[in-house]
DNA sequence: TTGATATATCGATAGATCACGATACATTGA
DNA sequence: TCAATGTATCGTGATCTATCGATATATCAA
């Protein structure tokens, strides 16, 4: 072991390629929906207000980084989460963003001031 | 309130943000020393291997949306994190990847079977 | 003031990501 | 077979991000 208490350089990245992947808001809300219980891609499309050519690509994003996991069944492709820590984190990011009491936390955005 | 359990849109894409400033190596190292304390952009700057300047602008980054705070003292410029949310999110993170009984979870890295 | 140290910003380039249209593939039913 | 439905893939261009060198600012010491 190297540090103890930290997580080495290698481990590091593929966290920050895990969490690139879950950074996106219409990728935030399907994890959402799909933490309720599997759903189609259409589904899923329509959902989030998407063509769903665009939600069967960041369903393939999350699936390809192991986060979900996909069944046919007919025409139809029903995705679930396959990680099971999804839900823990989804939490934490749920209990800092949709708290009433702290709407506008900072200048998210891009701008400066 | 709207769905009772799901964040809207505009909350998301805030989160999305905060989670791609999150979602890079270094940054994320920089986090777990900074939930220990607070530290200078030079002794970061060492300890991630960046060039001081490099460590300057991933500092900025955090700070500009929320999750850290600095505080000049000297020549030197001390950073802290502001977030509270984000020792928990830290800790999901940690969960996650540097449990030693799942040391290789999925295909992370781009390669599929 | 000058010089050294610590941090921050600027500008350019390479690479990644995103959204979109077009199209291909898979399945079902006629 | 054909057409319709649901899903997936392929290009392309626009936008964003990362990284680096050069440089600017801030503070201290002499």
């Amino acid at each position: 072991m190297r540090d103890g208490k930290t997580i080495d350089m290698e481990l590091l990245a593929q966290a920050a390629e895990c969490l690139k992947t879950i950074a996106h808001p219409v990728r935030l809300r399907m994890i959402q929906l799909l933490l309720h219980g599997e759903h189609t891609v259409g589904a899923l499309a329509q959902a989030c207000s998407v063509a769903p050519h665009v939600a069967s690509e960041h369903l393939r994003l999350m699936q390809h980084c192991g986060l979900m996991a996909s069944e046919r069944e007919g025409r139809k492709v029903y995705y679930r989460v396959a990680e099971p820590h999804l839900a823990d984190l989804m939490g934490c990011i749920e209990a800092r963003f949709s708290n009433p009491s702290s709407p506008e936390p900072q200048n998210y955005g891009g701008e400066r001031e």
